[in-house]
DNA sequence: CTAATTCCTCTAGTAACTTCAGGTTCAAGA
DNA sequence: TCTTGAACCTGAAGTTACTAGAGGAATTAG
């Protein structure tokens, strides 16, 4: 008997992702390209569900599209090494802590800021003031870019 | 006597900001459209120096550019209310808390997954099950969309 | 059978830049 | 003064991970 199949649709609300989002992770090869109608429409089975359920928890903690590529490619042979997996969890925790690290610093310098707003007009301001000359944090790590976002 | 001019590169090296970011700024609006020699070079003042150390700071503590537009709009004013700008450093203070948070949760999740990994060949790999199964999870928050990046 | 819903593709937009191609200007040394 | 080579110019496209919209075709409920 045949497997029973899925729309696009059903997916979607099964697993919380949007319709075009299903679409854009086939495009980028994150999903396999299912079957389709005679109208062509997509018919997807099960284990089209559960990979990308596994995208969507992967995405969650954080992971690259690139990160879970390479698990995938991993998670296609069963006889890889666990290492190589366990590598890549590995690399994302020191990531959010890294992350968390800078963030920590950041909230402290904007409770400095906040706390030291008494000024009435812009002009005495000490968050403008504050916000004008790094010299008033305390982590004086002046870097070339500021690509040091959250 | 005229006041000291510097050419792009000058800014950059002394404010850390690439090149390319800082005319980025000036096509958005953020730097003002210095002067330009007879071969249409740029040549900044030293306020325009200022200026860019305000934004890349304002950047660095994750301001979006679009506060830091507001942020420059009420400076402009100096008799403008200095609750305002209190008012973004606040929203950005939550904003840093959220994430950190949130980040926070997706660390201890991911320490468990790698604590978890015993096995030898990915068929037996707890990272591959745990990241394949959102209900491994502690907090089994099934949100919608998977914007919940750092 | 028809109308409402869902689906299709393709293009463009988002944030905040970075990179590239192809050409021009400037400043310093010979 | 001339000549290089570094620095500069513009405009377009690439980046990440999607989201949104146009315009049209397929499916499904009644």
């Amino acid at each position: 008997m045949p497997e029973r199949t899925f729309s696009i649709g059903h997916v979607s609300s099964a697993t919380g992702c949007k319709v075009e989002t299903i679409r854009f992770y086939e495009s980028i090869g994150l999903l396999p390209e299912p079957e389709r109608t005679e109208g062509n429409q997509r018919r997807y089975l099960a284990k089209h569900i559960d990979r990308l359920r596994f995208i969507l928890h992967a995405r969650e903690l954080g992971l690259a599209v690139e990160a879970i590529r390479q698990l995938i490619a991993l998670g296609e042979n069963p006889a890889a090494s666990c290492e190589q997996a366990d590598e890549i969890a590995r690399q994302q925790l020191q990531l959010v802590r890294d992350k968390i690290a800078r963030l920590t610093q950041l909230a402290e310098e904007l409770e400095r800021i906040v706390a030291s707003c008494s000024g009435e007009r812009i002009a005495d301001c000490r968050v403008m003031e504050v916000l004008a000359d790094h010299s008033h944090c305390d982590h004086g790590d002046r870097r070339g870019n500021v690509r040091s976002r959250a």
